[in-house]
DNA sequence: GTAATTTATGTCAGTCGATGACAGATGACA
DNA sequence: TGTCATCTGTCATCGACTGACATAAATTAC
């Protein structure tokens, strides 16, 4: 790689952490763009060719995080059912947390306070996550041998994902905390739900527009 | 009611009017505060003093419509189950949109039309929901005489907004359809999830910080 | 009916987020 | 070293949003 990519990598690293600090200490309505560049010395200008917003900078990681995740999921065996897939993807990604490096643990940390406390950067987050959820959709299906736009994909989908946020909550900053809570919510979710209620289903009753055998 | 109210009432309609048909006819992002506030003939300060943002103004619907969703819960009987309860809540409300007058039903669809071609609409409504999701974890707990930070209300709730959610879709927008596909997804919910489910539990293992009987 | 009070609105100035255009600086590469 | 692509800073500008103050209108008191 060479020095121009590397200069780049630092700057933007630079970025983030200077603004999470920012964000942290004045809060995130308070922090300037300008302020931000200025602490890493870049003009106003510049952030913009990093970041699309303030906002961007702030959920940059919890982008990378949706992104992690989508990638997990691709990664488990075609033998699980999708919502055991799901829910695997996501102990993953715990996991890939807790063995972050101190660097990576920290930024996650105060990437996790700012975004708490900021009602703005709540409902970016939810954006993202929507936006993630239609990609999970799309491989739930893909696994299901199903349409992304049938019912059963997109429910599967949604109950992990309702689970997922409720495990993001205000007191729960910690990956460990957050893998217990997760852990407890899952026990709560199989307890609920029917068994093999996200397997494929052979074409009952309800369904008038598809193909006959 | 004075006459300053009812003033106070027409301008507020008027501004969402002419902000959804210039939305809907230059798109969200091209149209300026100034533009609204000219169609109506006030100064944009005044846009301001009825609207907290542009985005608030195109997400007011939706905002009145989570508040009755709450109002509809309440109003169901105790004797329902908590899920029980907010689907019937849910239907309520549509039966309320199906019957509102033309005026309405015409605000009502510009304002779906507008929602679901902008993403920044649709990350604001999830925000919304997200805010009211708070409300309804409150009312369900209420119910099932558990605390709203305990697990299960935060699910039953979570289930619930996930299906409505999934209802919330590009392609659904009268009213009519959006009740049969809800109907759709609760029928899916119903064969997915057990029996009870959403009941009240005995403190059974994992419930460590409950008084003993 | 008029005066006093309250409240809504307009005007103005200003901050901040975000973008396009252009010019200069810097790393990449022959 | 010189050329090229790319990164960066400066400048100008737009649009969202806010505070302060003055004006106009409705409400209330008398």
């Amino acid at each position: 790689m060479g020095l121009r990519e590397r200069k780049k990598q630092r700057t933007r690293d630079a970025l983030i952490d200077a603004a999470l600090d920012l964000f942290l200490t004045r809060g995130y309505e308070a922090t300037t763009v300008d302020q931000i560049a200025a602490e890493v010395e870049v003009s106003p200008r510049t952030f913009f060719r990093y970041f699309a917003s303030k906002e961007d900078v702030a959920l940059s990681l919890t982008a990378d995080e949706q992104r992690m995740l989508l990638a997990e999921l691709a990664a488990r065996p075609e033998s699980e059912s999708p919502f055991t897939a799901l829910c695997q993807a996501m102990r993953s990604l715990l996991q890939i947390l807790r063995e972050a490096d101190e660097t990576e643990a920290g930024r996650y940390l105060r990437c996790q306070k700012v975004v708490h406390s900021t009602p703005a950067l709540l409902a970016g987050t939810m954006r993202l996550v929507k936006e993630n959820e239609r990609r999970l959709v799309a491989e739930v299906a893909r696994r299901l041998g199903a349409d992304p736009c049938d019912l059963q994909p997109q429910f599967i989908v949604a109950v992990f994902v309702s689970v997922a946020l409720a495990c993001f909550d205000e007191r729960t900053q910690d990956p460990a905390v957050l893998a217990r809570r997760l852990e407890d919510l899952l026990a709560l979710a199989e307890r609920s739900l029917c068994p093999g209620w996200d397997l494929p289903v052979r074409s009952e009753a309800a369904e008038p527009a598809s193909a006959p055998g």
